[in-house]
DNA sequence: GGCGTTCTAGAATATTCGTGC
DNA sequence: AGCACGAATATTCTAGAACGC
């Protein structure tokens, strides 16, 4: 009758209870000592039930019984309406037999599974996750918007960029105009001033193209093209942009120049020491040569150090008289000196260049008038039949960039023609260029003019 | 006894039972008739059942209850241990009430609803589910943190694009002036040189305002100060920038430095046809001119050709003397070949352009400092106060190109008044810079041409 | 006769009742033993399923059987003329086998499989939901390359302003040594017209660096290898800077600009008002100045107007006659109109600027010397060592510019050196302007020191 | 928290009805 | 008419859940 360990009340009563022989009337165990049985259902619930239980229905007992696993057992008469007291009612668990009360520890009531139903949690997870997903494509549709404002802006960035390159190059031509103009007036100044020997340039007649010729190859160091140029330019009849301070020299040559002793000197760069140096000496007065260097330029802006590349100018007076085309040279040289490594372009672009400043007074009137628009900007070129040329000096340069995914044709507005140097301003984009010829034949023509 | 329409025979055959007065001793109706009772279960289980139904059990019975919704009525002293034998049992139904079979009907069977299998299989749907959908919310994060980023970005892109066109405005107006500059300086030295007759563009000692006359459309601009400066100046003693080539010539006069016979001419570009030449006739040398002229303005961004359109400036010496306008005509045919559909906006511009540049030597002076791009794109001004006339100019020559957006007043520095010409640095954008060679031999056959 | 496992009761039942030797006469074996027969069904139904089943119904039986996959079998002469009301009805199963009752557990009963509630409901809205993460998926994957694109532009843009403001940069070093030149040629050409007393700036024949002097911030700036060069180089015969102007006109005064009569004259720009004239009075000569004014800048970006800065150029003859440095004076002034805000940076780097244009033949000859950066292009320096000098000129500049999230070192190409006035060409994009005065005062004071 | 009692529900089977071939 | 089956209900056994101890 005791119940030791963790034995459930319920089981202790009820082996208790068909054990005892008293209650065999009402309840006990089958033939097999593996299952009980309950005689009548109805007064063992009535009589017997109450003085173990809290209750009298046999429904309460039976749900106990299937609590801790005992099952019913099925008769073959089952079902069967009979019209006398029913049959007994058989149960059994594997637990549950005739003299083991040692096995009852074994037998474990069953736990609610503490699943407020599946159903229902999965209810709330299908509630939660719609609304998740919701959720999430609110926000893509917001990051979509941004997105798209983004691409917006970038490709009003392009724009802006494309502008300010081609702005870049037109004042980069203008200086460069400038530029010429300046050498040339030097120039003239002191021809007509001197009138003396002029130095020689191309004695000739004909302009040498030393540079061009002499570098037919350009050095695949692309950060100092402009020193070996001038070490490998040996010019002997170079330039003398002397400057003459004095007043009255006479300029004996032609029309042409013959420049001396005006007070500006355009002293052309010497390679170290392997400069033949010209007449100087006579050179009383001082000398100023004017040397356009941006310090930038002397920067690799990687690796390299500005320091070769830093021009020697000028030694003071004394210094080699030189014309205004060398300084010119060397100021272009200079500034050019990265994009060597493209060769061909180069030379193509040298060719023009110098054909299209190979102008006389005309030239520099067309030059002076330059109308600038108030606004230009940049546009997005969109045909692509130019693009190529483009590409082989541009895209060679800037390996690096990448144009906007979103133009089609990355067209610089960019003329760009041979004539035009890109170093400077290269640039540009926009979507045709002009054909070389072009402005190849029209200053020639104007050169030829003259 | 018959039961008709869809009423299941359980419902029927209870209400029968319980309206009959028969039975009434088991099973009746409550006093208030909207509920019934079951007197004593075991007797009614075992005497009433099995005449109604294919069982005796009373467990049965109330399953059926429960199944069609049927709900025990507590009584107070349930739980209770009740010695004598169970009081009646009781049902009610909010449709199952005395005398009242019609209500049957309402009464609905419950139907199992679930199918094992999918159940577990939904588990596992939900749970890839809900996984895919957290996923998605962590690339979401990514993602809007990358663009937040990549905003960042542009927002430091627009204000390095804005840094950069005022730095090219800057630039420009360098430029500008530095042409100014030297066309006074050359003016000058000519004057001081010869001091001889002063050729005329404006003898009248006013600057011919033709290019406003004949475009009677004043600039829109209020921005530029400048350009009134310009206007306002009165200029009377107008350059003379006539050149001279022969060599005796005698300086004689001039404070500075007398150029006399220099090679270089300045020639102002008269009016059209209003120009009184000067002594061109006898000038023997060579005219040398300073042509600004970026060649990419002859290039039509988009479509047109850069072929008409070339220049065919000064024709040489002996030249004419041509007037400005006619020069910015040419000019601006050329390198406004694209914008030429544009042609309400390049008037204007053209007006105020040349209105600015409106004096003789002054005219000229301004014409070296701009020069005018076919086509220039453009920027984004959406506002307004100083857009106004950026926008007059502007926002018509790039109508797509959009203002970043989260740039509230798009304010570019730059001054892109009507007197400054954009043509110049507008332009084009490359990266890399014209091998020194290139321009080297160029200007050297230049040089040499000289 | 009881059944335990899981073999349903009608199976138990079915197969007891076939064995059972004493229903023989309604129900047996087939010789076979693979089905069964009932041999007269009406007496089967009313004496023997009562007592198995709670029901007496051959049909129900029947259904049963179908349930269970038992199949009728026909007989031959099934659906011809059946004479005989009741011929034996046979049963057959592949598992029902006489004295096989351990197949009986491989009968299945047949299950109903629809259930149109929830079930499906629920299908649904698994299969909305799970199309639904994957549209998102698929949305973002989108999103994402986008993304990817915009980076790649947005690093194309900073790779493209890089090279811009190197171009820039670049740009403006020429502008810078171009008036230089000019200056020391307007200079030159005086002296040695007249070759009367150089006005000096360092008589010693040193230069004078007095801005760098006064203000002994040296520059942070390590590449400026140009500027090194220039102070490096020993200029003895260093600049004069005086001018000269009429033939025998004497400068009395100081050192500093006695210039008279010079053809060139470069005015200072005033401050409004506030300008002290020189002896201009005395002038014959027409002097025109060269004034370098942008008009932009002049503009505050956002809403200041460009009234007061505006130039007044040329006031025709009669005027003074300038140094060089006063024309730079006014140019400086003009430019970094905008950035006056900036007071202290403005100051220093104008000192910077002055110091770098104050220079003798020898900065006249390193100005002609335009060196070019190995590299340029822009690029993303990853190193920082040059960055500190940027920082320096810059980033106090551009305080609200973010640098590009992806670069790790921004480092722009431009080489920003002391000596280069941002005030043209940084010029900060926006935020701050520069007073006109600060520039205004130091340019003066330096003048003065002239 | 486990256990016990009670009421209700789940689930499988059972019975019945109806339908289509 | 009869078979096979769907569908609804019925019966039974077992389980869930609420509540009290």
């Amino acid at each position: 009758m005791k119940q030791n360990s963790n034995v459930p009340a319920f089981l202790t009563k009820l082996w208790t209870l068909v054990e005892d022989s008293d209650t065999n009337e009402f309840i006990c165990w089958s033939q097999e000592g593996n299952s009980f049985l309950v005689m009548d259902e109805q007064r063992f619930a009535k009589d017997i039930l109450p003085k173990f239980f809290k209750h009298n229905n046999m429904a309460s007992f039976v749900r106990q019984l299937n609590m801790y696993g005992f099952r019913k057992v099925m008769h073959i008469d089952t079902g069967i309406v009979k019209q006398e007291r029913d049959g007994p009612v058989e149960f059994q668990h594997h637990y549950f037999k005739h003299g083991q009360d040692d096995l009852l520890e074994n037998i474990k009531r069953k736990v609610s599974n503490a699943r407020p139903n599946d159903t229902k949690i999965r209810q709330e997870d299908l509630s939660n996750i719609l609304a998740s997903v919701q959720n999430v494509h609110g926000k893509q549709e917001s990051i979509d918007s941004r997105l798209n404002t983004l691409k917006r802006d970038n490709e009003g960035l392009w724009r802006e960029i494309s502008d300010l390159r081609q702005k870049h190059s037109q004042q980069h031509q203008i200086i460069k105009k400038l530029i010429q103009f300046i050498v040339t007036l030097v120039q003239k100044n002191r021809m007509s001033l001197k009138r003396k020997r002029p130095i020689l340039l191309n004695s000739n007649g004909k302009k040498p193209k030393y540079i061009h010729e002499i570098y037919d190859d350009p050095p695949l160091d692309h950060n100092k093209p402009s020193v070996s140029g001038l070490k490998n330019a040996d010019l002997t009849d170079d330039v003398v942009i002397c400057d003459v301070t004095d007043d009255d020299t006479e300029i004996t040559e032609g029309p042409s120049r013959a420049l001396d002793q005006s007070d500006v000197e355009i002293v052309e760069v010497f390679n170290s020491n392997t400069v033949s140096q010209t007449d100087n000496a006579d050179s009383i007065g001082q000398t100023y040569s004017l040397v356009i260097e941006p310090e930038e330029t002397t920067i690799s802006t990687y690796d390299s150090l500005p320091t070769s590349s830093t021009l020697q100018l000028n030694k003071q007076s004394g210094l080699s008289l030189e014309d205004p085309m060398k300084m010119m040279d060397s100021i272009l040289n200079e500034s050019g000196a990265i994009s060597q490594n493209i060769n061909l372009l180069g030379k193509v672009e040298l060719m023009d260049y110098l054909d299209s400043i190979d102008c006389s007074l005309e030239d520099f009137q067309a030059m002076l008038g330059v109308v600038v628009p108030k606004k230009m900007q940049g546009c997005y070129p969109k045909e692509t039949s130019l693009v190529s040329q483009q590409t082989t000096s541009w895209s060679s340069t800037h390996p690096a960039l990448c144009w906007p995914s979103w133009m089609a044709a990355p067209l610089w507005p960019q003329r760009q023609t041979a004539a035009q140097p890109q170093s400077w301003e290269t640039a540009c984009c926009s979507t045709t260029l002009r054909s070389p010829q072009t402005s190849w034949s029209q200053t020639r023509s104007l050169h030829e003019a003259l």
